[in-house]
RNA sequence: CGCGGGGUGGAGCAGCCUGGUAGCUCGUCAGGCUCAUAACCUGAAGGCCGCGGGUUCAAAUCCCGCCCCCGCAACCA
């Protein structure tokens, strides 16, 4: 039986289009998904958009529309950039959508009535202007409240709160027992923010209000105990990762839920930035299940992103150094963007530079792979008219030589140097496209040392040639499979140059990849390959005048 | 004593969890090859792995102390 991977990213804020960091964590996303797909296992890659709440409510105001039609133009972008850069998801979360106001509102519903969530008078200082409470933080130096807080005025307000101190030691306990586990199984990866959280925890004091008065905000899902408020954003955006894979809010107990929404969730890992894991997801949504009922071993695990800074400085929109993944994408092409946006370590931050991008691209992709294909697609025309002149095996046994990093691509160690299932199992695609280099890197060393077009001018060496070209092509066709999570287009057309899969209902489609089929040998004696055409054509970039 | 991240050849980065010949890309220099996308291959120069202690047969890696840089209000992953 096939297994099922869940993940999910963060549902998108609908006021303001994507930038480099929306794209980043979803091309991650989908690279996991389709490596996943590629293993056999039955994936369901949820991602969406949080279209509720205040500035979305103000933005809409400030143009002079409904706010539904000002997210739905905005949601719109999100969509045309995840079709433009091939992230292929399953089910599209949008938080305005009938059936997640349904099940929120069912869970809000059940928690009320089991008296998780309580109603409470908040009283204190409040600024018109940012339309929010103040606490001592916000006084400065002399005690007062700084003009940019505008007119404040002292305010009581009631509202709802969902009872967060309760669980407090059992979250702490869950976390502390994470670090017995093997890292690969604990549930924030990576593990330095797990220390973070705890410490995090450990401070917890207070409630979580998760209503804002109607008066104060109407964009929202109203309460369905109390017409006068709406949530506020906790119940609303986290619960997306349930309410889309049909979480019954009726079914009291965890073992009660579905089949089907126990199996999807069963290995859900979400894949979220560092800034939103505290308080949010490793606080609120962890204690959230736990009210619902959800057993300790079914709580979801946390990949943790880190940022993309722009030379150095922290990407912001007052700063103006925004990057637009809509722009580079058409500039250098979705596959080129989706390889560099790959090349950092998972959970750390990385310096955006966007000529490393071109470097990045002509080094691997062109220079590499791509100069490899079709140099050894050129050979096989030219020596042998296009076809594999002998079967694989006969062909290993004249041409030992051992391509490290195909031989030992699904070995489940680094013992070997580091191998591509051991990283993408850990959820780096950094250190599975590095292998994919040095196999590259690998086969163009066989070339240089096997000298084809010297063995081509000696027609009794006409077997050794055969031997090494044959080895080559089915190398490609390894490489190729083991491509496609990260450069799907890219594998594709491999898979088009080797002429191979071209069967129509394949054409095009992710299932024409399979880690299975990344053995030696599965291309027969005689196939027929295609012409080569440039894969990568390299990227000129005019030289800077001085 | 707030929290966290980082400091590795000229530049940008891996390696650190699970100690054992310091690796990759770019750049520089020299050479080779001609099948190929001005690409490919070989070799060289260049590193007290921030500093100081400790543990160890052995430390970039583990422990302690210190120095420097960057995030931690908001837009925002």
């Amino acid at each position: 039986m096939p297994k099922t991977f869940y993940l999910t990213t963060a549902i998108d804020y609908t006021n303001a289009g994507p930038h480099i960091g929306h794209a980043y964590e979803k091309i991650l996303a989908d690279v996991l998904a389709r490596y996943h797909r590629l293993k056999g296992d039955t994936v369901f890659f949820l991602t969406g958009v949080d279209q509720h709440g205040q500035k979305v409510q103000q933005s809409a105001e400030r143009a002079g529309i409904p706010p539904q039609q000002f997210v739905d133009q905005i949601t719109e972008k999100f969509v045309a950039l995840w079709d433009k850069l091939d992230v292929r998801y399953d089910g599209w979360a949008a938080t305005t959508d009938p059936i997640h106001k349904e099940c929120v509102q069912g869970i809000l519903q059940r928690l009320f009535d089991e008296k998780q969530i309580y109603k409470d008078k908040q009283e204190g200082y409040y600024s018109i202007r940012q339309e929010q409470f103040l606490t001592d933080k916000e006084r400065g130096p002399d005690g007062e409240f700084g003009p940019e807080w505008g007119e404040v005025e002292h305010r009581v307000e009631e509202n709802y709160y969902f009872k967060l101190v309760t669980h407090k030691q059992w979250l702490l306990q869950f976390i502390k027992s994470q670090t017995l586990k093997p890292i690969e199984e604990r549930f924030i990866i990576p593990n330095s923010r797990r220390t973070e959280l705890e410490n995090a925890v450990y401070k917890l004091t207070g409630d979580l209000c998760i209503s804002r008065p109607k008066s104060r905000l109407s964009w929202g899902i109203e309460l369905p105990f109390d017409s006068e408020y709406v949530t506020y954003v906790w119940f609303d955006a986290l619960t997306n990762y349930i309410s889309f894979i049909g979480y019954n809010p009726a079914a009291r107990s965890f073992a009660e839920q579905s089949d089907e929404f126990k199996t999807s969730w069963a290995t859900a890992l979400h894949i979220i930035g560092k800034d939103i894991l505290i308080p949010a997801h490793g606080i609120y949504w962890m204690i959230m299940l736990h009210s619902l009922g959800f057993p300790d071993e079914a709580m979801p695990r946390f990949l943790v992103h880190g940022w993309w800074n722009i030379s150095g400085a922290k990407m912001s929109k007052s700063l103006g150094n925004v990057v637009d993944p809509n722009e580079l994408a058409d500039k250098y092409g979705p596959e080129a963007l989706r390889y560099y946006l790959m090349l950092v370590v998972t959970g750390q931050d990385a310096d955006f530079e966007e000529e490393r991008i071109v470097q990045a691209y002509n080094t691997w992709l062109a220079n590499s792979i791509g100069n490899l294909l079709s140099r050894s697609l050129n050979m096989l025309h030219r020596y042998f008219e296009g076809h594999l002149p002998i079967n694989f095996d006969k062909a290993r046994q004249n041409e030992p030589t051992e391509l490290l990093f195909i031989d030992h691509a699904d070995a489940d160690s680094a013992a070997e140097g580091g191998t591509y299932r051991y990283f993408m199992e850990r959820n780096d695609p950094y250190g599975a496209l590095q292998t994919l280099e040095v196999a590259a890197r690998e086969c163009n060393e066989l070339i240089e040392k096997r000298k084809p077009w010297v063995l081509a001018k000696d027609s009794n060496r006409r077997t050794e040639l055969a031997s090494v070209l044959v080895l080559l092509i089915e190398a490609l066709r390894l490489i190729a499979i083991r491509l496609s999570p990260v450069l799907p287009r890219a594998a594709h057309g491999i898979f088009d140059q080797l002429n191979w899969k071209m069967e129509p209902e394949l054409r095009g489609k992710e299932n024409r990849f399979s880690l299975g089929d990344a053995e030696w040998g599965q291309l027969p004696d005689g196939h027929i390959v295609g012409q080569p055409t440039p894969l990568f054509p390299r990227i000129e970039v005019p030289a800077e005048n001085a």
